[in-house]
DNA sequence: TATCTTGCCTTACGAACGTTAGCTTTTATC
DNA sequence: GATAAAAGCTAACGTTCGTAAGGCAAGATA
């Protein structure tokens, strides 16, 4: 049996939305905008994908589980509390750059979704937050971090991290595991030297 | 003399723009709800504005000339380093809090802006940053700061504090101040107590 | 009272939008 | 080579968009 490598116009078109969704944002980018990048007729999109917003939804929603993925396994390791955290850095860092089309869509355009998805979504974003919010409890808890309120310090952690897709690019001089690294080096003692 | 205390239309039409492309978004934010949201007929705004594209630039603007006007004298200051940065942090979120729709705006929307205006504002951005970049460079010089690209540094800094205004309220129960000194510590000192 | 200005109105323009319907062409299967 | 399915086409729908043009009514100025 041959495995079949056809095209698959539907993942063509995928791909196609994340770059120009990622670039000029969603509602900046036409059905005709993607249909001309795909050199075809804007209707004929439609006999691929049900709608736009589905599009959006596939996109944000396959890149919410490339991040739960990095994440979990980790979470559930028997690494000590320091160390966990700056390995959820470091696979948080390396899911955004291995998809950095996708995960600017992901932070950017989510917002855009129309509403039963929207909600979903924003759950989705905040059960994440919680597996950060949990690890830094358990920090605080033994007496290892600062003690400021988790979800301060959760949202300090991912803001810090998710502007990593505006920048990064992959023949820059550092690796995202480096990348990483240097985030959770700031993030955990700092940016001042220790003396 | 009299100064007029006339309620200055633009002024308000400005406002509610402000709150509406923040919470909504620029381009989801039609010029009819605009009117609505004013209480008159789409078409009237003309009488006060030129163009959607001028009032989301004015928005944008006046918030960057906040940002500068906060920062330029502490940069200035015969602070040391330490305290220069920590400083320059406290009053970038300090002008965040007190423009919370404004720098939502300033953060997310213009990027919307048409192109001429657009180049001339991303130069402002990078304008902006270069003052964190300098304070960073001079703080590594002095063998204060951990020696990474300042670029990475700024950036670094700056993606933990533009987030704030997705989540502060002013009814919250930490103050701006309070929120900026807790954002230096952890960029500065490390969210790991140091023993 | 006559005139000018301001603020808002109504109407409507041309363009762009997401999407549907139905036809034609290409490709795969036998 | 006949048949069926998949992929793309043309044409058009109903909306919504930013904005222009020109008029009307109220208040300020003279």
């Amino acid at each position: 049996m041959v495995i079949k490598e056809k095209p698959d116009r539907k993942q063509q078109i995928h791909e196609k939305a994340e770059e120009l969704f990622s670039s000029r944002g969603y509602l900046a980018t036409s059905m005709r905008d993607l249909a001309e990048a795909m050199g075809m007729e804007p209707a004929s999109l439609y006999s691929h994908i049900p709608s736009k917003d589905q599009v959006l939804f596939q996109i944000a929603d396959r890149c919410a589980n490339e991040f739960f993925a990095a994440i979990r396994p980790i979470f559930e390791s028997g690494l000590n509390t320091e160390k966990k955290l700056t390995a959820m850095i470091v696979a948080h860092v390396q899911v955004i750059t291995r998809n950095l089309k996708a995960s600017a869509v992901f932070f950017s355009e989510w917002r855009h979704l129309d509403d039963p998805r929207r909600a979903t979504f924003s759950l989705r974003r905040d059960e994440y937050e919680e597996i950060f919010r949990e690890v830094i409890r358990k920090g605080v808890h033994e007496n290892l971090f600062l003690h400021f309120d988790e979800r301060f310090s959760a949202r300090t952690i991912l803001s810090a991290l998710n502007w990593t897709h505006t920048w990064y690019r992959p023949d820059g001089e550092l690796k995202p595991e480096e990348i990483g690294e240097n985030l959770a080096k700031i993030l955990l003692h700092g940016l001042t030297r220790n003396m």
